[in-house]
DNA sequence: GATGAATGAGCATTCATTCAT
DNA sequence: CATGAATGAATGCTCATTCAT
């Protein structure tokens, strides 16, 4: 084992090795969790180090500083529903429809909506200086701009009736969140009936 | 020695002193301030110190301690949007569309302040005990409860076409602080287009 | 006593106090004492507080952090040379010979040659970010100045033949420092001796 | 265990080995680069390594320690000046005027190094051991030696006229290094310009 | 020689809070 | 009210160096 003796030059002896990304993972997984429960100011690094049982000093191994956790949490967090539109086919729906409804449904489904996930990022954003924000901020927009599309080409077919489409677009992709930001009252509520809920609210809102 | 007014030990040297009173609303102000822009924990004695020009050793002359401003703050914060109802008198409107509108108008119309308030919410609850939380939520859904009875009522007359009245006033009222946790989206509306863009949306949603 | 209530409103809420300033001063003396003998990084704020016997956490009361302590060192430092001229009347003597020779015998006789705070100067600045280096360095370009004009004034008046009178300015301020960075071969000579044979080497070379 | 050959115990696993002492060089090098920028305390084994490209535990295995380097820097350091006599002849000039142009020429000229060098010296003179520190002095005063040679001979031949000549070379040689020290005032010349400027001044300053 | 892991010591700085005058 | 002084507890982060594989 071990066979890989092709280390990059300076910046990145060790990014490639495994186990570095495992023990990044590692940190960034017990962080997050950190990060969620006290919030990201409140958590400090010695609890970070407690957590993943790396020594302190270690840890400033495999992250450059505090920030750069948030950033990696940020960034783990956001991947998964960027990437949803492609896996799950909704790109290639025709109907715009369905379409939005099963952007809908996916992005509820996969958990954007729930977990204190979406609840970190608006709590926490803050936290970030504007370079690295801004790079977050960027996965997020294009979530929105997918709903965008789908609202245009709704409005172009005659389907979808919207004065504003950026703005509509950014109320719905809100509104997925509604869940995780409003839990003492959503209790009552299963996750399929808030689906159903939700895509029929937000269908009559954009239609004629 | 410490011969000065030795009434109780602690808490309240004069509290029904006007000028006691008048500072205690300045730090309250300050504070809550510097909470939104900043958050709680990242908020400073020292910060809120300087912005009151209150001494900081001073100002546990007039506050307990750190946690105490922030209980003092959601006391404060929460009052005027359940109040808004009455004092606009939009729940003598008998037109269940436009009493809708004024609600939302009302609601976004006041400094933005109801958003600012949920997000502080939404973000500091952690940081208060759960007695004064369950307070504050009370409060909060005594507006969404005024939502749902006009929705409700809408439905009633047949002017609105709701399936679960509870739900969309939840939708509605969580949209109301779109502006304030989608900042950086929102940047290109003004208040009034907002207000406007959001009235329109949500008239459609709750129609038939 | 403490008569006056005059308090500055924000920035500066006590630097008036003599008290203020008095721990200001026996800070910096302190601290110059150490930074000489170890050079400034290897000092630390634990140990100046130990040699100030105020504890570490009250020395920020008196200064914004670390760096601060050594631009005001240095400011100190310099201080007694861009005074010396104005104070020993050496701008109004005539005869630029005559001035040059006191501005001189001025400079080494204050100290400027002596003690290692030239040396500290040369060693430390570094440490200085850029915006109070300028500063520092701006004092230091008036002792410059001062000994470049008294050049200046010897051309115009035929005494003095020299080709760049900044660099020979640069030259001579510098000279004065021989002795602080050359100890180990100065030690034979007197104060005296040392200010007699700069002047005259100095002299013959702006002479003809 | 540790079977690798365990001639001695720990400083030196193959100093023989021509690989050994090019890395060793190697370190050096880039070490005193890094000193000369940065100062000896500032700069960290870390960088160090970075700038070197080997790993700062494989740095171990070429030099002791820290200072190790420091000792090994100034050992190396020294050394082309105090030879810049012989080497480019200038012992061998019979006019003591072309002499002193030429030691001052190729003082100057030597990549400023001899500036560099003294102002190590002068900064971190403190973090050598006395020992260190009187050779490198001694290695000093033999250059400034050569330059009192100079001077007397042009005394004797009657081209110069100086009352000390021990003095007037040591101001000669610590003139030297006013670029190095001066840096911020010098930028406007050339080096070029700078050997000029200096050889017409030095030059007046030992004639009659 | 590379690499993963550790370690003891220390750094500058900030925090909320108290108390006596 | 103002003010000088203290205090216990953390904070994020860096250092040089060692060692076993």
């Amino acid at each position: 084992m071990r066979a890989k003796n092709v280390s990059e030059p300076e910046t990145a002896p060790k990014k490639s090795s495994d186990l570095f990304q495992k023990r990044q993972k590692q940190i960034i997984q017990k962080a997050m969790k950190l990060f969620m429960k006290k919030g990201y100011a409140q958590t400090s690094m010695r609890e970070i180090s407690k957590a993943t049982a790396i020594d302190i000093r270690n840890l400033y191994y495999f992250i450059k500083n505090k920030e750069e956790i948030l950033f990696l949490v940020f960034d783990r967090l956001h991947r998964p529903e960027v990437q949803m539109f492609e896996k799950k086919g909704i790109l290639d729906i025709d109907d715009p429809v369905e379409q939005l409804r099963a952007a809908i449904a996916g992005l509820v489904e996969n958990g954007y909506g729930y977990g204190q996930e979406v609840l970190l990022l608006y709590r926490e954003s803050k936290s970030l200086p504007k370079r690295l924000l801004k790079n977050i901020l960027e996965k997020e927009s294009r979530v929105v701009s997918h709903i965008e599309n789908i609202l245009k080409k709704g409005c172009a077919r005659g389907v979808f009736a919207i004065e504003d489409t950026s703005f509509t677009a950014n109320m719905i992709t809100y509104q997925l969140s509604l869940y995780a930001l409003r839990k003492w009252n959503m209790k009552k509520y299963t996750k399929r009936r808030i689906i159903d809920l939700m895509e029929q609210n937000i269908l009559k809102m954009v239609g004629h």
